[in-house]
DNA sequence: TACCGATAGGCAAACGATTGCTTAACGCAT
DNA sequence: ATGCGTTAAGCAATCGTTTGCCTATCGGTA
């Protein structure tokens, strides 16, 4: 039994022709003539064969790999699980195929990575990029190869296709509405990221908190790493530290993970005792018994909005202008604040 | 400016030699003598040009494509977003990307995805099948192509490599954790799948229950689809029909999502009006302020196993005999049974 | 002097698909 | 009889890498 994929030469011997015809037929060109004899015994040795195009040497003669990467740093997070989702349903419906990896937000990484997809010559990227992302792209975007940054942003420069959230209203809204209920004892909780656009949300944290006429020394923010532990510790630091708050804005849903764990852990009854408020909408916060006010960042939109993006350019022969796409959030109230 | 990826013969030009050369001197080839000289050279050369070589182009010559498919039926069930993620690792370390794709539990989607994988003539396969599995996979199998069958098994035929749950043990436990608080006349909730090794969850809710004597009229099983309104659907009937149970085990963890959502919305107080166990472990059971008691099936192992597996048969040159491994679980106890 | 084993590296043929160039037969009009 | 448009399909170059085969120089030995 042959052990390898059927080749053009193949079918072409079985249908007693050569390779170009064969490679004719089956692409559907019209700009030669086939008689419909040789059509159909062409058709029939292919699928006797089980002949499947080799799109790698396909490639080679420019025709596209029909292979989209995604690069993300936290695959198990439901915010870039659902982009991942997203974008492999509108890829799907155009017959690419996704390549998937997950950088950790580690910058070595994140350029070995884009080593093994650019062998791969891939046709475009979607690419959630740690802080060394600019460098790590250069090739990338010297080449002019498709590619839409989601979420976070390429720091320092500024012509690149971006898809992502409007940071800033996430915090304010959050803020605010914590607000309106009569809270004046806030703490913030964040990640020390180091990358602009985030920092937003916390910014808009004290903004909000300003414009409401609160006290500054009512506030406190304390930032850390993006992880469920870190969330856990800064927690249970400001517990600590602030027993006068009375209301916590989470500004990641992996820290809040494990922050709410800590309050947990201490027996502190959500919202009697403490109102909490997180950025983000993974699954738990509405899932069992659970209900909590979050803000929702439309995870799957995103997603939506990256891969159509990246498609256009992909198919927009580089006439595609430059644009970012900034997408607002909306609050999803739950039953984690209490009125004062 | 160049707009494409330089090639072997613009890196020996700019060496001033030939494409031979620079591939020996790229590859580490130890079978060839190059002068050190030479060998600075063209690594100069290869850095200065950005050289990235092009996977498609050597996989032509019989190389790997260092490329591994990925398929599974809900990329954001968590049972197999944490699949791919172990995946990813085990993959990752040695070099691979993975092409991951949803087939949404549907055949002929499989077998469109399967073609796409197989036109990039991925280096092997994970997969969790659907019901026509067999048939989608068969050219693959005829081909000797590496693929470890993961979760769900190949109906009808034996000689394959399969990682699966033990999942008559996954029902036995659920069960037998509820009757030994006491509960003696119980629901089961699960998938009309027609996958026989799946029903075997149920059969075993059947099996606990008569090894503990309990009476046959107590226990009650109902099956529909693989969805969150499905476990609604489901919950409500049995809620509605079955008034008298004190105790429901879910068999598939996105049906007891919908189920509980039914019972929150019917203010049931879990489990002081009625008792839970969840078969899997999504991050929901025990997030916030859930606690579900849950078996867990080791989600993150089952697929290092998987890869660690198809990584063996890639590299095994058909010398790695066929071989099932089936994955015990084990109860996590949580808050949500009471004891009667 | 003739020969041999290292050392060094060029040449060209694959791999599988695509496509421009060419040939050839046919029918029909000049 | 010549020419031309139409229909049909073969030939061969090409994409970027890999690798077997060959050549050429050098120092040393018989």
């Amino acid at each position: 039994m042959k052990k390898h994929y059927a080749t053009l030469k193949d079918v072409a011997e079985r249908a007693g022709t050569t390779a170009a015809t064969v490679s004719y037929v089956l692409s559907e060109s019209s700009t030669r003539y086939i008689s419909e004899e040789m059509r159909r015994s062409v058709l029939n040795a292919a699928r006797e064969l089980n002949y499947i195009k080799c799109s790698g040497a396909s490639s080679l003669r420019g025709k596209k790999r029909k292979m989209i990467a995604v690069l993300v740093p936290q695959f198990e997070n439901q915010f870039f699980t659902r982009i991942v989702l997203a974008t492999e349903e509108v890829f799907d419906r155009h017959g690419y195929i996704l390549t998937i990896c997950n950088t950790f937000d580690d910058a070595e990484r994140e350029q070995d990575i884009l080593n093994r997809m650019q062998q791969q010559r891939v046709d475009g990227y979607i690419i959630t990029p740690t802080k060394e992302g600019v460098a790590n792209t250069k090739l990338l975007r010297q080449l002019g190869v498709p590619m839409v940054v989601v979420d976070r942003p390429l720091q320092g420069i500024d012509d690149y296709y971006w898809v992502t959230t409007r940071n800033y209203q996430c915090g304010y809204v959050g803020a605010q509405y914590l607000i309106s209920k009569g809270h004046t004892r806030l703490g913030f909780i964040g990640w020390d990221s180091g990358i602009p656009d985030l920092l937003n949300r916390e910014q808009a944290f004290f903004d909000a908190a300003r414009d409401h006429g609160l006290a500054r020394e009512g506030l406190v923010a304390v930032d850390g790493g993006f992880t469920m532990e870190e969330g856990y510790r800064m927690t249970a630091k400001l517990l600590d530290e602030r027993p006068e708050l009375t209301a916590l804005l989470y500004g990641y849903n992996i820290q809040a993970k494990g922050g709410i764990r800590c309050l947990m852990d201490r027996g502190i009854n959500i919202p009697d005792a403490l109102s909490v408020v997180i950025i983000g909408s993974p699954e738990w916060v509405s899932a069992g018994k659970n209900n909590f006010t979050h803000v929702n960042q439309g995870d799957y939109e995103l997603g939506c909005k990256a891969a159509n993006l990246l498609l256009e350019v992909i198919n927009g022969d580089g006439k595609v202008p430059v644009k970012h796409i900034i997408q607002e959030c909306t609050l999803v109230e739950g039953e984690s604040v209490c009125a004062l």
